[in-house]
DNA sequence: CACGCTAAAACGAACGCTCGTTCTTGACAA
DNA sequence: TTGTCAAGAACGAGCGTTCGTTTTAGCGTG
C-alpha cells in the first residue's frame, strides 16, 4: 500500500467522521458510528487513527483550515477593499462552503460550531482554535488597515479594533445562518454593509 | 415540603448541572458528576429530572433567558439609542452576565456556546433556539428602526437586516471572549463604533 | 410530653447496556 | 510461504437509570 493509498484512505476515514460529527457532535458519535459511515472495520479504522480523540483533534482541524483560506484571500495583492466588501466576501465564502464541500459532504459551518464547544473543554483544540483566529483577526485588521491608510477610516480608529468587529459579523452570520432558518447571506451583506458604510 | 422548597431544590440542581455543563459540555458530563456536584445522591436527582436529557433541556433555556433580558432592555421606553450604543449595552452585558453569576456560579456564555452546539441536533433545543434569537434580532431592528425614523440611517436601508447585523457583532463578541483571551470589552465596542459610525 | 405510626424524601448499590478499544482470525497479494 | 491488512467478536469500564431500603419530619394518641 503506498503512502498516498494510506493517505487517502486516512481522509476518507476524516471525512466519514466528519459527517458524523457534523449531524451528531463530537461526543454523542460513537465510534460505532464512525466505523459505520466510513465502511470499514473497527479494527481498520484504528490502524489509522490511534483513539476517537485523535480522529477529533484532526477533524477539528478541518473547519480551522477552511476558514484561514477563506480569510487568506481578503487582502488580496495590494488591494484595499473596504471592510464592507470584506465582509461581503466572508459571508459568501461562508455560504459557499456551507454548501457540502463535494471532497468532505459535510457542512463545514456545522462543524465550526461543534468546535468552539470543544475548544472550552479541549486545551489542544482550544490552543489551536485560538491561534487560528487571531490570524483571522489579523487579516481584517490588515484591511481595516488599508481601508485607513486610503484615508476612508477616522484616523483615530484602530485597525485591530475594527478587524475584531469585522471577525465578529462574519461569526454572527456563520451562527444565524444556522439557528435562524431566514438568514440570508444577502440581507445579511446588506445590513452589515449599511452598518458599515460611512 | 412546600412548592417553594421543591423549586428551589430543583434550581440548586440545575445549577451544579449548569456548573458542569459549562466546564465540560452536555455529553462529556456524566449523571455522576451532576449528582456529585449537586450534594445530593442520585435518587434524589432523579426525582427532580425524569432524565438526562431533561435536565440538558432545562439548563439550555438558563442563557437564553438571560439573553432575553439583555436585549429585552435595549429600545428601552421611547429612547432611541444609536445601534453602537445598542451593541455597546450588549457587549456589556454579555461581560456582565461572563462574570460567574452568583446565583448560579457559572460563566452563562460558556452555556451558550454549547447550546449552539445541542442546537445543531436536538429539534427541541433548536426551535427555542431559533425562537429566541428570533426576537433577539427583533429588538435590534427595533433599535434600527428608531435610529432610521430620526433621520440618522439611510431610508433604503432595511431595519431588519441591520438589526441582524447588531445581532451578529453581539454573537461574535460572547466567541470572540472566549476563545481569543485577549478580546476585551472596550476595544470590541470601540471597534465596532467605528465601523457602525457614520 | 412521649411515643409510635405514616408518608415523603433521600440514599446508593446494582443492573443492563453501550462505549472505546484490543486482538485473534482469515484472506489476499507478492 | 510469508507478510500485510482488514474483519469483527470479545472485553472491561463506565454510562444512565432503577428500585429496595433507610432516614427524616410531622401528626395523632394516650
Amino acid at each position: 500500500m503506498t503512502d498516498d493509498d494510506r493517505a487517502g484512505r486516512r481522509a476518507a476515514i476524516m471525512a466519514a467522521a466528519a459527517g458524523c460529527f457534523a449531524a451528531d457532535g463530537f461526543h454523542t458519535t460513537s465510534m460505532a458510528d464512525i466505523i459505520r459511515a466510513s465502511g470499514l472495520s473497527a479494527g481498520a479504522v484504528y490502524s489509522y487513527f490511534r483513539s476517537k480523540e485523535e480522529l477529533i483533534t484532526a477533524v477539528a482541524g478541518l473547519p480551522l483550515a477552511n476558514a484561514e483560506a477563506v480569510f487568506a484571500a481578503l487582502p488580496a495583492d495590494d488591494a484595499a477593499p473596504s471592510p464592507a466588501e470584506a465582509v461581503a466576501a466572508l459571508v459568501q465564502g461562508v455560504v459557499a462552503r456551507a454548501a457540502d464541500d463535494p471532497a468532505l459532504g459535510v457542512d463545514i459551518t456545522r462543524l465550526a460550531v461543534q468546535v468552539w464547544g470543544e475548544a472550552l473543554r479541549n486545551p489542544e483544540v482550544r490552543g489551536r482554535v485560538s491561534a487560528v483566529y487571531r490570524t483571522l483577526r489579523d487579516h481584517c485588521t490588515e484591511v481595516a488597515r488599508r481601508w485607513q491608510a486610503a484615508g476612508n477610516l477616522p484616523p483615530e480608529a484602530r485597525p485591530d479594533e475594527v478587524g475584531a468587529a469585522m471577525l465578529g459579523l462574519a461569526q454572527g452570520f456563520l451562527l444565524q445562518r444556522l439557528l435562524l432558518d431566514e438568514a440570508t447571506a444577502e440581507g445579511y451583506i446588506a445590513g452589515a454593509t449599511a452598518v458599515l458604510a460611512h
